[in-house]
DNA sequence: ATATTTTCCTTCTGGTATGATAGGTAATAG
DNA sequence: CTATTACCTATCATACCAGAAGGAAAATAT
């Protein structure tokens, strides 16, 4: 399973802020409530959206969290390799991966790569603002 | 991580058996040196192929492994999806997970839909046959 | 018959990731 | 000063991964 809760729940988490989005702060407990997920593992989720200043969070009454871009300059793959540390189908072409003595040789390797391009260029494709409209990459806004 | 070493390395196996295939059956041990895997571990990987009929094992003195199709006829897609059991990047995707009680709200699950179907259709456009040329699936034989 | 080869079957193990929960500290607004 | 909120650290149960070990059953060659 490419993709574990952690790169889910974080979309879920970024939708719901965009929508509910105001000149203020969203505080966590709201989100939670709204999205059905525990506050406390969402705080471990959000965390990570906070170090790749993808959200900016401020403690205290009227605090919360807030997207720190506009939807559409939220990429979601960008999003989904925070959270899942890489989105490569197999090991050996992860990022950092140390090269395997193999590779000259590997029968399938090019397969691989061609599925991680498939990935790749899917999921980089959308932004938030794509999954605020539930549509197709592109898709023009109706306002 | 999609592919774990099982996924991985019944498609090094089975294209092995395919550029090794013969009259007869070629023993496990064979393909564990020439693909530096251990054999012990490929035993349980081998067993999952028997199981879905993808080969053929005979024991005993001159046995081994065969493949039961032509390269040709063994989809790719359905070799990775024997080992992972899915190729599906969420849980809820997968074949009989239970419905969510969320999917009418969820504003994510076409995106995940997409990406299911993106993997899908570039694993399934491959067989073995198109790995042993180590081209692009629909490649010309040149014999 | 017997020895050898090979698959097949069951069990165990150490390591790591997942999906949380618990409890406390620091900052901020009113 | 108090309530609220983000932030931080630790712990936990469960499952999966990647194998290793040991033997039973079948087939062949001698």
């Amino acid at each position: 399973m490419l993709i574990s809760t952690k790169g889910r729940y974080a979309l879920r988490v970024l939708v719901d802020m965009a929508e509910n989005q105001s000149d203020g702060y969203i505080p966590l407990k709201e989100i939670a409530d709204r999205q059905e997920i525990s506050e406390k593992y969402l705080e471990s989720i959000v965390k990570e959206l906070v170090k790749n200043n993808v959200v900016a969070g401020v403690r205290g009454k009227g605090g919360g969290y807030r997207l720190q871009k506009a939807p559409e300059q939220v990429n979601v793959g960008d999003i989904l390799r925070y959270m899942e540390g890489s989105l490569s189908p197999v090991a050996c072409l992860e990022e950092g991966a140390p090269p395997c003595r193999r590779s000259a040789r590997c029968q399938t390797l090019e397969f691989w790569r061609g599925l991680d391009e498939a990935i790749r260029s899917y999921t980089d494709q959308f932004t938030l603002a794509d999954l605020m409209l539930t549509g197709q990459p592109g898709d023009d806004y109706i306002i």
